[in-house]
DNA sequence: CTAACGATTCGCT
DNA sequence: GCGAATCGTTAGT
């Protein structure tokens, strides 16, 4: 394990599903107000710009909103849901391309006062942080950081300890996304077998 | 300009 | 298990 950033070329690679899928393990990072809170990845979902009816970018759908999803990876996309939550995700491959992975659950490693702080809360338990819309809060991580750089200082990847195989992961249905016909079956989402810091089972 | 709708969470029954 | 909360984005008039 090392506590360098993951490197440009990891989230320039081309196939999102499989990024999505390394990406559970490794540890999600901010310093927002001076303060470092981190966590381990404990669930993904990946979308896919180009042929998936789940992403906001779909068929070319190119808006005001979507336009971070068609930048180079390695940037934040981060959106509004439901009018409530903040919800984190990882722009990826080349400019154009408008892919990008959701991050839907964390379990806590540093700062877990200030996660407490700031989810209201007293017991770190998953619903502190499993769950797109909790870990964004617990992170500090609103939409005002849409488009920020993970090279940075305030949000960034790092290695993990944890490094899992194919047959220790589960790879299932993205949730949240019945609109998407055929798609809405893909086996899109990813999560340790064993873990508890898991939004749904 | 208007209206419908979420890549969700929480509280109450 | 069900429904409310809450507002930016989107597509259509």
């Amino acid at each position: 394990m090392s506590n360098d950033k993951l490197p440009l070329s990891f989230y320039r690679q081309d196939d999102v599903v499989n990024i999505a899928r390394q990406l559970v393990g490794k540890v999600l990072c901010t310093r927002i107000g001076d303060t470092l809170t981190s966590g381990i990845i404990t669930e993904t979902e990946a979308y896919c710009g180009r042929n998936d009816k789940a992403c906001h970018a779909h068929a070319g759908t190119r808006t005001e909103r979507t336009e971070t999803m068609y930048q180079g990876g390695g940037m934040a996309y981060i959106y509004l849901c439901y009018g409530i939550h903040h919800l984190f995700n990882i722009v990826t491959n080349v400019e154009d391309q408008a892919d990008a992975v959701l991050v839907r659950a964390i379990e806590p490693l540093n700062g877990q006062q200030l996660m407490l702080q700031r989810r209201g809360s007293t017991e770190v338990a998953p619903t502190l942080t499993a769950g797109p819309g909790r870990l964004t809060e617990a992170l500090g991580i609103s939409r005002g950081y849409d488009q920020t750089s993970l090279q940075g200082e305030q949000i960034w990847i790092e290695e993990g300890e944890a490094d899992f195989s194919d047959d220790e992961l589960v790879a299932t249905q993205r949730v949240g996304i019945e609109y998407a016909e055929e798609d809405a079956e893909l086996p899109w989402r990813f999560y340790p077998n064993e873990s508890r810091w898991i939004s749904k089972k």
